[in-house]
Parts: structure tokens; C-alpha cells; sequence
DNA sequence: CAATATACAGAACGATCATTCTGTAAATAT
DNA sequence: ATATTTACAGAATGATCGTTCTGTATATTG
């Protein structure tokens, strides 16, 4: 399993021909692929083009379309995902943190046209109806946002979430889902910009104990 | 275009050999198979199995498995949204019925095992991605729904709804969908109501004009 | 120099795909 | 009855699917 990471400067040449292509960036195109068209609708001999693999180099490497799709998957989560986790910080105020969260899933779902939405949430998500290795990591990839989400408004605090907290970040993973829903519609970026700022001031209200429905009748 | 609607009680027989099905039940059955394994996944032997339609009727009828899905994406909108934009009243108060709203996304999503998520959200927004046709059904339909839970913010009033309110009912969609998102992923309703409660929750402190952040510092 | 190991290009495979066609069954109209 | 119309079951079609196989190219090892 473990790939042999090059930690040595002069990393030995493997033993045969060497590839023609590079893994990650293959992963990459095959990513692309998979983001624009979808999971069935991406044939083989398409991902063979734009990763620059062979079949044989798929099957051997990667063990078939399956086992491509969900090594793009975990690409996606390091390469696209990293800078939206990220963003939440924390780093500065509550507001502020969940602003530029909100500003990187709607940079991330509308930065290409080409690949409009979320690979996750458009992509993983319809295959999981009727393929439980599918529903299973898509379950596994949400819940991995909406415990980042939890920790952030925990202040930091890992598992130390509240109830509550876990709540409004269960919350706030949707609206983030949502956007990237809209943004595979067509929906202009200042358009869905509008939709998290709503998100955002209601969950800092929310967190800021004012809307604990004491001034509300 | 229009349908031959029955208005008369006795509808004189049409001319040929009557059909062996009834074309609001097989677009149903068409509607459960899409909703389930997808579009591309959906065989046309799959669909003519489960509607009880020949391949001659599916094509003459339809026009082909594009067709069919559309027809099965309307039915879907009348048969399946019609509860859930109904119950935004306007019939009580706005957390009431949002409340009542987003039970019944909820139900939806979750009621029966073979179809978790939602047809538009979690099936119509994969292939939006690399079909233009597809791409701007899903635009009229997130659209319809958004202007839907406007009209009730802005308390009936129907193109009455401020920019204000307009922002919110995004983001109260955005958050319909990724509801039904993390239902196509496993989650159990009763999590999926703690989400719609912090939503609902903050949606009414919202318009209610205490969250205009005078409390909070 | 072999010998070995890995990757390549592309043919081959059987299955399945969406669509069209063919002949027959079941109804009304004259 | 005969003609006409519509729908049926299922074969046929050509394309494409994911996967496997075959022979060759390019590298290191001894």
C-alpha cells in the first residue's frame, strides 16, 4: 500500500521502464475528467487520453475505473479541499473564518467552467445511490467536513464540541453543499457570494448567544 | 402538446390497440429507477422492465431515455415537491411552516431506502455538468424553488420579495439541498431534523430583526 | 553481453448500451 | 368482413463499454 516516497535526494531508479507519466498529475486529469462528465458518463478510453496512462497502467495501478475514481477522490480532498478546511483557521474572529471558508467552496465550485459544482457532492453523491462503497465514503468525506466545521466553532477544540455546536456545523456543511449544488446549475459567483453571507451573520448570531430567541418574541 | 385530458366522464376509445400501461404509473416507475441508480446507470432495458413499456412505446412516446428522464423530473416536481412547497403555507407562523418545510424535505429523502436524496439535487445536477439541457432544467428548478420560499418570507406576496428575503430563501434552499445530500449519504432523519432546526431557527430570528447583529458585539 | 523487470501501444474480448426494425396482436371504423 | 390504426414482443444493429491479452520498447542488474 505505502507508496514509496522519495525521502532520499537520489531517490534509486526502479528496476524497469520507467512510466511516461507522472502519478499525481495523471490522478489529477482523471479528477478533471470525472468532475465535468461524471462517473459513468467518463469512459476509459477518455481517461486514458487525459491522464496519459495506458490501460495497462490503469489496471495495474489503480486496479480498474472504480479504484481511479476514488484515488481522484482523495486528490480532490488534499488538492481542492485543503484550502477550504484550511480557511477555517482558526485565525481570526468567528465571522471572518467562516467568511473566507465560504469564499474559498464558492472559488472552488466556480473557478472552471468545465468542472462547475463539487466532485463530491455532484459526482460521489449519485453514484452512492446505488453502490454502497460509494455511499459509504460519501458519508465518510461529509462527516470529515462537518467535524472540521465543529472544531473551528469549538474554538479549536478538537472533540469538544457541543451538541449545539455539532448541530450548527452540521448545519453549515449544508449551506456549503447547497452552494456548490447551485454552482453546477450556473449560478454566478457574486450570486452564491450572497447566499453564504446570509449563512455566515446568522451562524455568528447564533453562536454569539444573541439568538437564543431572548430578544425575540 | 397537451394531453388528451380525460374531462369527459366517457372518453371515446382512441383508435388502435389500447395501450398496457398507464402513463402516469410508468413515468412513476421511471421516476424510482432514475432516482436510485442514476442516469446513466438506468438501462432502457431496466425502464421498460419496471414501467411495463415496450422499447416501441418508450420511443414513440418519449422520444428516447432523455425524454423519458425529463418526463420523470416533472413528475417528480408535481408528485414528490408538490407536499414540500404546499407546506410553505402560508398556513401559521414563518417557523412553523418552515418547520413543516423542512420535515417534509426530510421525508422525502429519507422515506424510502431505494431512493435516498433527491432526483434533482443528487441526480439532474451530475450530468448538469457536461449536458447544457440538462444544466438549465436544473437551473429552472433550483430557481422555482427559491422564488417558492421567497413568495412565503415576503408573506405571500409573490414578486413582492425584498433582496433581503430573496438572500435568505437561498440560502434556505442551499440548505434543503445538502439536507438531502447527507440523506444520500446514510444519515438518519432524526440528524437530518437537527440540522433543518438550527436553520429554522436562525431563518426566523433573521426576519424577525433581532440577528440585524444590535445585540451582538 | 544476456537476463530480468516494468511500461508501452494497440488488438481482442464479451458484454451491454441506446436505438431501430419486423412481424403480429388487438382495438375501432366503414 | 375488411381496412385502418395503434401497441406489442423481440430480433437486429452498430457503437461503445470495461477489461484482458499480446507483442514490443526501454530501463536496470549481473
Amino acid at each position: 500500500m505505502g507508496e514509496s516516497v522519495q525521502s532520499e535526494s537520489h531517490a534509486p531508479r526502479p528496476r524497469g521502464r520507467p512510466r511516461g507519466f507522472k502519478k499525481d498529475q495523471a490522478v489529477g486529469a482523471a479528477m478533471r475528467v470525472f468532475w465535468s462528465e461524471g462517473f459513468d458518463a467518463a469512459s476509459v478510453d477518455r481517461l486514458c487520453r487525459d491522464t496519459g496512462m495506458s490501460r495497462t497502467s490503469l489496471y495495474h495501478d489503480f486496479g480498474g475505473k472504480k479504484g481511479l475514481f476514488l484515488a481522484a477522490i482523495a486528490h480532490y480532498i488534499e488538492t481542492q479541499m485543503g484550502p477550504v478546511a484550511s480557511a477555517l483557521g482558526p485565525s481570526g474572529t468567528l465571522e471572518a473564518d467562516l467568511s473566507t471558508f465560504f469564499a474559498e467552496v464558492v472559488s472552488l465550485a466556480t473557478r472552471d467552467a468545465a468542472t462547475p459544482g463539487c466532485l463530491i457532492s455532484c459526482v460521489l453523491a449519485e453514484v452512492a445511490g446505488a453502490d454502497d462503497t460509494f455511499r459509504q465514503e460519501l458519508d465518510r468525506r461529509f462527516a470529515a467536513l462537518e467535524d472540521r466545521i465543529a472544531q473551528r466553532l469549538a474554538h479549536g477544540a478538537g472533540s469538544g464540541a457541543t451538541a449545539e455546536e455539532r448541530a450548527l456545523a452540521g448545519m453549515l456543511a449544508a449551506v456549503a453543499r447547497g452552494i456548490t449544488l447551485r454552482a453546477r446549475s450556473g449560478m454566478a459567483p457574486e450570486d452564491l457570494r450572497r447566499i453564504a453571507a446570509v449563512a455566515v451573520r446568522n451562524a455568528v448570531s447564533a453562536e454569539g448567544g444573541c439568538a437564543k430567541r431572548v430578544c425575540v418574541t
